[in-house]
DNA sequence: CACGTTTAGGAACGATTGTTCTTGACTGAC
DNA sequence: GTCAGTCAAGAACAATCGTTCCTAAACGTG
């Protein structure tokens, strides 16, 4: 019963993820969402309630839908260098590692709700790294590695998200997949 | 001849980057500004002319008194184990590498001035990085290596960056001192 | 065809944004 | 002591912010 709507509720929030990832969280006004997402204010808060959670909805959504495949590729990778290779991988679809840096950055440390994600995020992309670095090992995990194994993937995904970081702000791919090769490569030796 | 002033510019250009460094440059109102400034509205729009005016004095000075030294002690760390414990040592003064972390995710995209000064010190970083690289290497540069060199110092950078970036939203002390020193070692092998 | 219910459309809200204006206080030079 | 020039203090500006209210439109059900 009701008028039906005229938006479907998945594409806002995958538009306003896409935004979000472009531009910072105060620098993206709602005049801008209800402009690019082809919903209208009344809307967009009868079914987010805010702002905030709007940009809750879009945060979730780019873990689930972009972040954890691409955790997926990272883990069944057959190395570090194809691991760091689909991290820095252009997304053709999708918002990629953007949004989780810009929330790192600018949310996390104001809004509690945001900083547990990011924390999740972070912690699953370290245990895909470490799978990755462990992949072309073989099992050579004694006790005393596995503070170094643990420190050797967050410093992965730390430089996949510096690469990142790096490419949005206008260093040239090419230095970026440089990088990136010889990251890999350092890691990849034993 | 004038009244003379009440306030240091120096010292308000000091306290704006630590402002800056500490939440977003939208998310940081002039009201804000001028609580913690010690400086009024009126002086502070004759002085620097704008809030993006006194941003790019805050970013500027930064860089200079803040990145130019610890550039520096990178350059002439005896290898990349210090230099990374140099980059990410908790700033005793000044704001270390927040300003410049936060200016590349949402101001160099926006406003092409602070991505040149961006870029420009991502650039000094590298060259440092590469001289700790390069540090207890002993001069092996045939040709071919400069690329795997360069790309070898622009994934330090990446890294260090990565990591500040995940001490500041809530990923613990140890174990980004830990990744710090996995990727160190691994660098300085050779 | 009313009825209840859900949405769209758009005006309007108070609060806050970055910026400017007005007035008066303080200074060195004449 | 007057004058020009700089600064402080705070009110005030228009614009924009996130949010809400009101009315009309579109449905399923009786």
């Amino acid at each position: 019963m009701g008028r039906p709507r005229g938006f479907d509720e998945a594409e806002v929030v995958r538009s306003a993820a896409e935004l979000f990832a472009g531009r910072t969280y105060d620098g993206t006004s709602i005049d801008d969402l209800v402009a690019h997402l082809g919903v209208h204010r009344n809307s967009l808060y009868k079914t987010f309630g805010s702002k905030r959670g709007l940009y809750l909805a879009a945060l979730r959504w780019s873990l689930e839908h972009d972040l954890a495949p691409l955790i997926g590729r990272i883990a069944e990778a057959a190395g570090p260098l194809e691991a760091v290779r689909e991290a820095l991988a252009a997304p053709a679809t999708g918002t990629g590692l953007d949004l989780l840096l810009l929330a790192a950055v600018e949310r996390a440390p104001v809004d509690t709700e945001v900083a547990g994600m990011v924390a999740e995020a972070f912690a699953a992309l370290d245990r895909a790294a470490g799978a990755s670095v462990r992949a072309d090992d073989g099992d050579s995990d004694s006790d005393s590695d596995s503070d170094e194994a643990s420190g050797l993937a967050t410093a992965l995904t730390a430089a996949v998200l510096g690469l990142r970081l790096r490419a949005r702000s206008g260093t040239s791919g090419t230095a970026v997949d440089r990088a990136g090769a010889a990251i890999a490569q350092r890691l990849d030796q034993r």
